[in-house]
DNA sequence: CAACTAACGCGACCTGTGTCGCATTAGTAT
DNA sequence: ATACTAATGCGACACAGGTCGCGTTAGTTG
């Protein structure tokens, strides 16, 4: 009896043949995604290609959005490595320079930029995107609690906007302007983000 | 011979049938997606709505993307209203407070949010929201333009960048984490891109 | 006023997405 | 081992989205 992981959904029966079959659909969503793009992406494809039935999709996960939504939620569980070098400007920078890579590298950015642009397309995916990204603030603002504590930046500062403030231009020029991506955007966006911080505007509201 | 300015398209008869009709058929494609949402928006119901035929629709627009993205051709040729108050702080703190009223107030916020929206939801929409947002950033960059000139902010400071950096954490917010948006918000975004100009950080790279 | 052309109206048709009832199989409990 | 339950497999089907060829009309040209 394995505490896996992958039995967070309450109900269903756990290391069984649901949980395959849910794997494998949404390891084929994710790579008719990345080969095709959301435009070309259908239903039937993922299911010739992960060998399961239509019907289940339809039952399961209801359509394309909800096979969106549930990988994407996936993508959320998984750990995501913090940087920790001891400096917060450094660290920053690396939170910042990570996310310009991940979208930029011509063999990283397939899939992510797919999923994410995918997400955007239905209000289900949006709302999976917005726990996506509370959980990944989360995670991330560790690096602005441990600065705090060594005395590099304000007590009172507020971690997740700190982080949110640092990648959100990024995420910005490539989904919602469609502008280029450059080094240059990522470094000014970390240091925009500590020098607000410094000037105390992400303080948390005095209760 | 009115120089109307609807005759941007080149090749098509200025004026004519066509103009009505498109007229006729973006606003009906507005009218639909404000009451009825992306979701529940059909061609056909865009057709009824505006007294044409389906076929005129798929021929001219190709879809429903084409449609959102010729809106949103049509709004970004619509002027907006630039602060000029003397003072750039105030500028742009008056320019974020205004994006962040547009999607706010109940009153206004529905259509402008269905739009984009809409847009993020294809290729073409995105590409349209593309060119929107390059006009608006462009328009209100002279608000940095006229502060140069008053020497409020230095010489060589990009003048679009800080528009960019003053307004996208709200556009963030709304579109990409869907966060609620609160004037805090609005105002702390203003205030970290005057501070991020002033430290240099927005320079124009030397050529 | 008359000839001409581009765009629109019309309706039939095709494609493929999404649905439904029932048979079958995997996994669980006794 | 045997009985039971839930999920999947199966194929037929309904229906909306989108296409096509042709006739008609509005707007332009001389």
């Amino acid at each position: 009896m394995p505490h896996d992981a992958k039995a967070a959904k309450a109900g269903t029966r756990p290391g069984g043949r649901s949980a395959r079959v849910r794997t494998d659909v949404v390891t084929a969503t994710l790579a008719e995604l990345t080969e095709k793009g959301y435009d070309q992406l259908t239903v039937e494809a993922i299911c010739h290609r992960a060998g399961v039935h239509k019907a289940t999709v339809y039952r399961r996960w209801g359509g394309v959005d909800g096979l969106i939504a549930d990988a994407l939620a996936l993508s959320a569980d998984q750990p995501w490595p913090i940087p920790d070098t001891g400096n917060v400007d450094e660290d920053i920078q690396l939170l910042a320079r990570e996310v310009y890579t991940t979208f930029t590298d011509p063999d990283l950015r397939t899939t992510p930029t797919a999923l994410i642009g995918a997400a955007l397309r239905s209000d289900l995916g949006a709302a999976a995107l917005s726990a996506f990204f509370t959980a990944r603030h989360q995670q991330a603002a560790e690096v602005v609690t441990r600065a705090v504590e060594r005395g590099q930046l304000p007590a009172d500062v507020d971690p997740v906007e700190l982080v949110r403030a640092a990648t959100a231009p990024l995420y910005h020029r490539l989904f919602i302007t469609g502008e280029p991506l450059d080094e240059r955007a990522a470094h000014r966006a970390a240091a925009a983000a500590l020098l607000a911080a410094r000037a105390g505007l992400f303080d948390a509201p005095a209760p």
